[in-house]
DNA sequence: TGAACCATGTAAACAGTTACATGATTAA
DNA sequence: TTAATCATGTAACTGTTTACATGGTTCA
């Protein structure tokens, strides 16, 4: 019961308006993808917990079986208390670093080779994070205000990947650069 | 049977020299930590299981029941073969940046009090990294040449997770003022 | 003799993913 | 009528964390 943020993305994306399950589906996959992305199965399950707790209710059903879903008073104030009382847990898992550690077992075409397709990786998503940002209509409220500093904190962390994947090639492509020798990379190759 | 980084990130750690769990336990603390943290009971599940499946395998005993282990033949190509045919998976969850989406529950000053928290995190875990860069020796092994592209990631990181909160606490300091992104270049590069 | 370290394991709980399953409503 | 979309749910599985459990060895 220590990290549970989808709960409070939950409770937050229903600060401003009530929705259904559906809804709440859609608007994780447009706004929250890139920060905190959530399975469907995951998202009902977790919305029923949410009404058993009294953080969210219930207060309306529509055609389909839809329930549409309000945040309660409890769920505001569990949510501040979130915000304000509890530690951030830092992911520091990184799949693309972890395999950069062990590049050796490759020869130096293919360790550049991947380096190079983390480059690419990182200009697609900064690609991809300008257009989603520019089919945002920004308006005055939290939500924009906010949304809008993590949209720059995402420009700003995949510029970073990129311009770390050039350097780091540079790094492979000109040996000696910071040691004397790379006494043949392609020493291990199969 | 599609993630598993944990194994490769194992077998990684013995291309170099054999060692126990123990040992692997130590250099994840020490040098995986910050990439791919692993529990300890993690790790001797999985070095059993690894075992189980002849990619690595016991060489020796010692002392305590200690067990050294090598990495096999079938290993190493195992670890290519995750290097050259899988993709990483990219970690979007971010916790931090989730929580600046809902900024807008709190009032002005919590708010800001979040982000400086946010700056203040970012420059301990610089420092941090700063402090273990130092203490280490790099040699010219492979290890050593990708270690260092890996270290030279998180300083870029940890000064661009600092910028940034600074860059938003500014934002919310001088309100009516809501340009656009201007991300003064994280002069990093060498 | 006790603290610090070496050394390995099991079990339960939790979070997240993938697959399966069902059916109503709307619009071409 | 059929495809797309709306709408909700369950089950099995994988990976990770936390807690529990045991005991040997070294050195002050």
């Amino acid at each position: 019961m220590w990290g549970m943020s989808l709960r409070h993305a939950i409770l937050g994306l229903l600060v401003d308006r009530p929705a259904s399950g559906y809804d709440l589906m859609k608007r994780f996959d447009l706004a929250l993808a890139r920060v905190w992305p959530a399975a469907q199965s995951q998202l009902y399950t977790e919305l029923n917990q949410l009404a058993d707790d009294k953080l969210i209710e219930v207060i309306a059903t529509g055609a389909r079986g839809r329930k549409l879903y309000a945040l309660t008073d409890s769920g505001l104030a569990e949510l501040r208390r979130w915000l304000v009382e509890t530690e951030p847990r830092r992911e520091r898992r990184n799949d693309e670093l972890l395999r950069v550690f062990f590049l050796g077992v490759l020869n130096h075409q293919q360790a550049i080779g991947y380096l190079r397709k983390l480059e690419a990786d990182a200009s697609t998503n900064s690609a991809q994070l300008t257009a989603l940002d520019a089919s945002i209509t920004w308006d005055d409220d939290s939500l924009s205000i906010y949304g809008r500093l993590v949209m720059e904190f995402g420009h700003r962390l995949h510029a970073m990947r990129r311009n770390w994947a050039r350097w780091a090639i540079e790094q492979l492509e000109t040996p000696g650069h910071h040691r004397a020798s790379q006494p043949e990379a392609d020493a291990h190759d199969a």
